[in-house]
Formats: C-alpha cells, structure tokens, sequence
DNA sequence: TCGGCATATCGATGGACGTCGATACCTTGC
DNA sequence: GCAAGGTATCGACGTCCATCGATATGCCGA
C-alpha cells in the first residue's frame, strides 16, 4: 500500500546549503511581507534621482514617524537599502544587487535548486 | 533651513495603483518569509518531476505533519504551488507563472515603478 | 466493513511583529 | 548657547503567526 511500491516515490532531494541560505533569504523576504514595508522600497526605487529623503516617506505611507523609521531600519538590516547622512537629513537608496539576489532565488531554473 | 531651500526637495512619486497591488504581492512575500516555507517550495521546485507528494516534505523539513500542512496551505493560498489529489495522495508543484509575477515586482528597471 | 495510512482541521500556547506616543539625540540657523 | 526640526529609540499594546498534540476526514486494501 505504499506509495513507493505504487507510484515509485520521488527522491526528495535536500540541498544541504537550503538551511543556512533559507534564514538569509527569509529576512529579505520578510522584510517585503508588509504592505508599508513594500510601498516604502518602491517609493526610494521608483524615484528618477534614485535617492529619497526619509522625511519625505512619512506623507505619503500615512504612518507615524516612527513607524516609518523602523520600516526603514527594517529594510536597511535587509540589505535592501542604503542610507546616507547629509546635514540633518538622512537619504536612502534601493540596492539593486540584493534585489538581484531575490529575483535569482525565485527562479525556477537550475538556479533555484541551490536556494 | 528647510530642505526644499538646500536640496531641491524630491518630489515623491506615489503609484495610485501601489496600495492596492501591494496587498496582494505582500501575500505571496509573506508566504516566503518564512525559513521552513521556503524549503518546502524549494524542495517542490526542484524536484526533476517537478511535483511532490506531501509526505515526503514532513522528514527534509523537520517540523510535524500538521505544520509542514499549514505551510503548505499557505504557500498555496499565495498562488505559489497547486495541489492535484490522486488516490491517498497530494501532489504539490511549484506556479512558475507566480514566481515571475515576483521577479518582475523586485525588477529595479521602470516596471518596479508600478508595483 | 474494517483497519491503516495520508492529509487537513482544531485548540492552545509562546513568541514575533506593526503601530503609536513620548522622548532622546543630533544638526542647523539665529 | 538656544530654539527648531529631522531621525532614532523606548515602552506598551493588540494582533498575528508558527508550532504542536489531538482529532477528524477521506482513501485504499484486505
């Protein structure tokens, strides 16, 4: 009654590299599971100069200001974007090598066996 | 001292369609934000068959049958994988389709402009 | 019809997370 | 030095979620 003996059961192949690789690409991807979170990168994306201030983020989320900066602190720890500091006010950028990561890691092609 | 005097203030584009959108992309990120869910969809993608049965995802994963089923549910609840029953069995594979949906979604080039 | 296996659901629990107000830190202009 | 504004941190609260054991459902073979 097995399935072995009926269907001639798959070998489950488990990549040994997927534990270790799971967790890092997990905190990318958490990091894009929440909606703010997802409008926030899209908005510094999305911008012609490539660069937003982050006060300039707070209007159009409709969060607090707090709420704003950890998201974008949540980002920054993601490797998703980088900040810099000029006079008072602190500019973020998209990294568009980690978001390569991401799209090569949802890849269906050979390249997706060795997440 | 305003920064629209010094900088030139960036005028942040907000995408109308963004917030709508968002919720929906979240759903699939959310379902890849978590260590054992990404096994479990790596592990279905790139089986040579290109389908799984569940009960051989219980053991590579290492949580208990209940939970490697919620999981489950959820990634098809994102659209990630379809499930076909024959006999006792479900037989999970992985939606390339969706996967490109997210691929697109994390391009940095304009397309991401309308996420 | 019955027993066994595969899968899903339920209920409970402990922990993680989004959110905000209050507040502290830092930089700039006066 | 002081006041004002941008940003991060803190503490708290409510909600969501991963996980498991127990259990229900469904399918098959005897």
């Amino acid at each position: 009654m097995t399935k072995k003996t009926i269907q001639g059961c798959c070998s489950v192949l488990v990549a040994p590299v997927e534990e270790r690789d799971a967790e890092g690409l997990c905190l990318a991807f958490k990091a894009l599971s929440d909606p703010a979170r997802l409008r926030v990168l899209s908005l510094i994306a999305s911008q012609p100069t490539g660069e937003v201030c982050a006060c300039d983020l707070v209007a159009p989320i409709g969060k607090s200001q707090p709420t704003v900066s950890h998201h974008l602190k949540v980002l920054f720890e993601a490797g998703l974007v980088t900040k810099e500091k000029r006079g008072s006010w602190i500019w973020y950028r998209a990294v568009p090598e980690r978001l390569a990561e991401l799209r090569t890691a949802l890849d269906p092609s050979p390249a997706f066996a060795a997440v």
